[in-house]
DNA sequence: CGAAAACTTGACCAAATGGTCAAAAAAATT
DNA sequence: AATTTTTTTGACCATTTGGTCAAGTTTTCG
């Protein structure tokens, strides 16, 4: 009796397969085929579910992706739906870990800098994370509706409240925090999530480092202004 | 030979099918029975589109929402893509009209209010036709790509000019006109894309009309300080 | 009225797709 | 080396789905 089922029947969502730590020291192989295969089919899947969504993706284009035979993705994960959600653990853990920037002792405007840095730094290097995220979350987020009314919504919760710390210590301007959460996503995802559409108006084929730095820059002017503490830091550049 | 295809045939998009001035003054039936039933499936089309997304939604599901035979879609539009294309250019037109508020002789700080409480009314208004939308450009812009380069991007163009206009006047602070209308866009659209997760942090089944006024508010704040524009307007509302 | 055009619809395909399976090859374990 | 476990894969289904069609029904119009 092979084990491939089992990866894929865990039902909700615990820590997921950890990944990024993978051992690709193991030369020839070594012992973790299975890690290895799955971080590729994992990888395949990302770029595949980002461009056509749950629906439009295929296992067939996500094996082609991958260079294995179909057969060897059902073996891993089971089902499509398997690999859907262990590919959205994957990537959900990426997305709160930006968080941690805002703690009581921290400057506002440098924990404010921080956050729309790290952000854009994930949606540069992550793009098609982000899309796989933004696809679910457009489509009813079916599948982490849990993690959304619990890990998100606490961890959004604890940090409004050192926000709003800093507003009743007059660090910074009035401002609803948690719909300033879900503005900083927005203006920050959209430069992954509607790529297209930016570079379209800013008439580039693509968006490049260049228009990302520049984007950011952008973003920092406008939050720290919004949050009134655009004087707080002069000239402080990075 | 039934004229039926014809609409589906039309390979870019003109203006569309002028929908919204809909005579539905003609009671029992009269004449343009055409024009009722394709309102009727595109309307059926938008909700399913919407929460589906191109790949995920069928024909047979649209047939359903409408209250029609499968066949009878296909006798009006032709293909699935046809009339996907179809509803995207009845969604694309309402999606640029807002930018009329942008005149230089206006006020800016009203004009970036009224802007922001236009997009948020459409948000809240039709929030499938913004889902739509946002699914098109997630997934490559395929076919809205050239009105993206053309339309919106002569629009913007126009827009930002008068932004500039306002800064160097030295009506509002500096900041790059392009990306803070990629910004307004995102921040709003959020409601609607984005309105599960919104409305899982919040702790609420839905987003009701109460919660949509909140972000209103919260984002004119936001959007005027950001702009430098929040001692303009003091005590002024609505 | 009568013919032509527009509209309706159930039945029917061919292709695509998620998933299965058994047999075989590799690895690991004893 | 023998045996057990894990992995690989091509061949093969059952279902779904976009799309077609031909036989009707209704509407338009001369």
């Amino acid at each position: 009796m092979p084990k491939g089922r089992q990866a894929a029947e865990q039902g909700a969502p615990s820590i997921a397969n950890s990944a990024d730590v993978e051992a690709s020291e193991t030369g020839g192989n070594g012992g973790r085929t299975r890690q290895l295969n799955e971080d590729r089919i994992l990888k395949a899947a990302e770029a595949v579910f980002a461009e056509a969504g749950f629906s439009g993706t295929t296992m067939q284009a996500i094996a082609v992706a991958a260079e294995l035979p179909k057969a060897n993705l059902h073996y891993y994960f089971g089902t499509k739906e398997g690999l859907y959600t262990a590919l959205l653990n994957r990537v959900l853990d990426g997305w709160v870990d930006a968080f941690d920037h805002f703690q009581t002792d921290r400057d506002p405007a440098k924990a404010f800098t921080a956050y729309v840095r790290d952000k854009m730094a994930f949606t540069r290097h992550r793009p098609m994370a982000s899309k796989v995220f933004a696809n679910e979350i457009i489509h009813g987020a079916q599948w982490v509706a849990l993690y959304l009314q619990t890990r998100l919504r606490d961890r959004v919760r604890e940090k409004t409240a050192v926000i709003n710390g800093w507003i009743e210590e007059g660090k910074m301007a009035p401002i609803d925090p948690t719909h300033l959460f879900f503005s900083l996503w927005a203006m920050t995802q959209t430069y992954a999530d509607f790529d297209v559409q930016v570079a379209a108006v800013l008439n580039k084929p693509t968006l490049d480092d260049q228009d990302m730095d520049h984007a950011t820059e952008h973003l920092v002017t406008l939050v720290l202004r919004a949050c009134g503490l655009d004087r707080a830091l002069r000239g402080q550049r990075r």
